[in-house]
DNA sequence: CAGTGCAATGTAATGGATTACATAAAATCG
DNA sequence: CGATTTTATGTAATCCATTACATTGCACTG
C-alpha cells in the first residue's frame, strides 16, 4: 500500500464519519466500525476486547471511530457467543423489608469489585416468580442466582446450579450458603431477657417452612431449659413476619390471659408491631413488658423506645453470598459450602429488668 | 415414508430419550430437539413461539419432547435475533427507602400483565451507576429504564430514548413522566397545620437537585402567603431524606433560637428523625411541636405517634409508569406525556391544634 | 541469507434462535 | 378432474460479536 492509498482512503472513512454524524444516532455493529476504521471485525473487537493484541495506531484509531459514533457493543451477541453475562439476580422476597437492604448492598460490592452486575428481583415470596427469576439463569440471561428465600429454584443447567442462599438456607441441600447461627442469636437474645429477671417470655416464631425460623425457635427452647423454665406453649405463636403479625400476636396472647414479662420476636416488623400492640393496651415498653427483636434493621433505632434486637452481619452476608457466587462461577467443581457467621445483641431501649409484682394477669 | 420406517425411527428417538435421560441434565439446542422430534428448526420454533401454526400431532410431539428434555429456548439468542427482550430495568435510588417498595409493586403489576419482566437497580443516587445500567439498555440486554431519580440517563439507541420518568421528572425533558403536584400536596399539608393554629411553620427541604423538591417548597411558600404569614428563612434548612437529616435539621432549628410549633417534611424518613430529635430534647409531638411527613411510608403508622404525612398514590405511580413504557415500547413514535396525580393527606397523630402560649422561646 | 518466531491482522466458523421464502401436500372450487 | 388456495413443513439467511486458525511481514539468530 502506498502512502498515497492510504492518504485517500482515510479521506473517505473521513467522509463516512462526517456523513454518519448528520444523522440521527444510528445503532451501529462492529461491521460498520471495522469498515470505517479500515480494518476487519476481528480487529475491531479485540482493540475493545484486548488492547494488547492490537498495535497502538490502530487502536487508537479505532477507538476514534468508536467514540465519535458511540458504538457499543451488542452484549447479547457478545453473551452468547461467549457463554456468560457477567449478570447476577439477587432474589428477595420483599423490597419493602429494609432488612435486605444493606444485604444487597454487601452483595453489590462484591460483585463490582469483581466486574459483575446485580439486578434484584423481587419474589414477595411466590414459587412462580422464583421460577421465573431462574428461568432467566437457565435462558442464559443471567449467570447466576443469589437467592434469600429458603426455597432453592430450580436450573437445570449442565447439572450445576449456580445458586446461593443467603440469609437462609435449606435443609440438607447441597446449595452454598451463609447465614447467622440462629439458634445461637436467639438464644443469647433469650438468655439476655433471663438475666433481667424475665421468666414468662413470649416468642413470635416465623413462619416454620423456614428452617431459620426453626432454629430461632429452638434458640428460644434451649435457652428457657438452661434458665430452668418450662415453655408455656400458650405464650408462643406464629407469624409472618409482618408488623400486623406482630399486633396479632400480643392480641392473642392478651386474649389468652397468660401473663407474660417480655416477648422475644423472630424479626423487627413483628417487633415493632408488638410495640404498637402492647401500647394500644396500656402497656408500657419497657416498664410492663420488654420486647426483643431479630434483625436490626434501619428503623430499629427510631422506635420508641429503641428496639432491643439482634443484629445480624447484613453486610457480611451479602459479600460473602456474593463471593461464594463467583467461586461458583468460576469453577463449578467447588463443592458448595455452608458458611455460618454470629450475629450480636444490641441493646437499646426496649428491654428492662422485671419489675416483680408486675406480671400482667 | 413407509408405516415401517417411521416406526423404527421412533423407537430410535426413545432410546436417545432414555439415554439422555440417563445423564446429568445438558443444555439443549432447537437442533437437538428439531432432531429428536423428526422435524426441521422452523417447526421446533413455531411449535413454541405460535403454536397455531404447527399441526396438532406435530406439536403435541415437540412438546413432549421439549418437557422430556427440559429445554429452554435461549433468550440471548432469540432476543438477539428478535431485538427485544421483554425487561425492564427499575431503577431507584434506594431500595432501603420503603417508599419506593409500593411504586414498584405497581410496575411489576403492569409488566407482568404485558409480558414484561422488572429487574430493580439500585443506584444509591450515583451518576456512574446510572449510566452503567443504561448502557444495558444501549447494550441490548433491556428494553428501558424506568428511574426514580431526577437525572435521565443518556441511551443513544436510535434516537429512541425509552426512559420513562416515576415520582420524580426532568424538568424541560421531553421524558414521559408521572408525578404527583408536589406543589399541591404541599399545600394541603401546611394548609392544614395553618388550620390547627400553627403560624410559626418550620420546613425541611429535599435537596434541591431534585425539582420535585423545590415544587414541595413553593407548596410549602405559597400556603404560608394564603395564610399571609411571612417565611422565616431562620425555619428551613435542607436534608437528604435520611432520618439523620431530620434529626440534624431539628438540631439546628433549635439551635438558632427560632420558636416554632410545627414542622413540615418533605419526607417521612426526615419526619421520623424529626420527632426523634424533638423527643430527645423533651419535646413532645404532637403537644409541644406538630410533625407532618411526606410519602406515607409502611412505618410511618408505626412511629409513636403516628405520622400524619402526605400519601403519594404509589401503586398508581408506578402503574401509570409501566403503562407509559409500554406505550413507548410499542410505538416509539408516540410523544412524550407527562401525568400528574394527586396526593391526600392522612391525619394522624403527630398533629395537633397549637397550644397558645406553647411556641418554644 | 535461509530459517524461526513473533506481532499484527484478516477470514470464516461459531453461538442458538427466528423467520423470509420455498416447497409439498391437502383442501376447495368451478 | 385440473386449477387454486390453504396448511404444514423445510431450507437457509439473519441477528452481532468473538475467536480459532490462517496469513503476512518483519526482526532476529546461527
Amino acid at each position: 500500500m502506498s502512502a498515497d492509498g492510504s492518504k485517500r482512503k482515510r479521506q473517505g472513512a473521513k467522509g463516512e464519519g462526517a456523513n454518519a454524524a448528520l444523522q440521527p444516532a444510528r445503532v451501529r455493529t462492529v461491521k460498520e466500525i471495522a469498515t470505517i476504521a479500515k480494518v476487519s471485525v476481528a480487529t475491531v473487537s479485540r482493540a475493545l476486547q484486548r488492547p494488547e493484541l492490537v498495535s497502538e495506531a490502530t487502536r487508537l484509531r479505532i477507538h476514534e471511530v468508536v467514540k465519535r459514533l458511540g458504538y457499543t457493543p451488542n452484549a447479547l451477541a457478545r453473551n452468547l457467543r461467549t457463554a456468560r453475562t457477567r449478570l447476577i439476580i439477587a432474589l428477595l422476597p420483599d423490597i419493602a423489608n429494609p432488612f435486605f437492604s444493606e444485604v444487597i448492598r454487601g452483595i453489590e460490592q462484591v460483585a463490582y469489585e469483581n466486574g459483575y452486575s446485580v439486578l434484584l428481583g423481587e419474589t414477595q415470596s411466590s414459587l412462580v416468580r422464583e421460577q421465573a427469576y431462574a428461568d432467566m439463569v437457565a435462558a442464559r440471561q443471567a449467570d447466576g442466582i443469589i437467592t434469600m428465600s429458603h426455597r432453592v429454584p430450580a436450573i437445570p443447567i449442565d447439572g450445576r446450579l449456580p445458586v446461593v442462599n443467603a440469609c437462609e438456607y435449606v435443609k440438607d441441600s447441597n446449595i452454598s450458603s451463609v447465614y447467622i447461627d440462629n439458634v445461637a442469636a436467639a438464644g443469647f437474645a433469650v438468655d439476655y431477657l433471663v438475666t433481667l429477671g424475665h421468666r414468662d417470655i413470649a416468642f413470635i416464631a416465623g413462619p416454620s417452612s423456614s428452617p431459620i425460623c426453626v432454629d430461632r425457635e429452638r434458640g428460644y427452647h434451649l435457652a428457657l431449659q438452661r434458665a430452668k423454665i418450662s415453655a408455656n406453649p400458650a405464650l408462643t405463636t406464629v407469624g409472618d413476619f409482618s408488623t400486623e403479625a406482630g399486633e396479632r400476636a400480643i392480641e392473642l396472647f392478651l386474649s389468652r390471659g397468660q401473663p407474660f414479662s417480655a416477648v422475644f420476636c423472630s424479626n423487627d416488623e413483628m417487633a415493632i408491631g408488638a410495640m404498637r400492640a402492647l401500647s394500644s393496651h396500656g402497656l408500657r415498653v419497657p416498664e410492663d413488658v420488654s420486647v426483643v427483636g431479630f434483625d436490626d434493621i434501619r428503623f430499629a433505632r427510631y422506635t420508641s423506645p429503641p428496639l432491643t434486637t439482634v443484629a445480624q452481619p447484613k453486610n457480611a452476608l451479602g459479600r460473602e453470598a456474593m463471593t461464594m457466587m463467583i467461586e461458583l462461577l468460576n469453577d463449578p467443581a467447588v463443592p458448595p459450602r455452608k458458611r455460618v457467621l454470629s450475629a450480636d445483641l444490641v441493646v437499646r431501649g426496649s428491654t428492662a429488668p422485671r419489675v416483680t409484682g408486675r406480671d400482667l394477669t
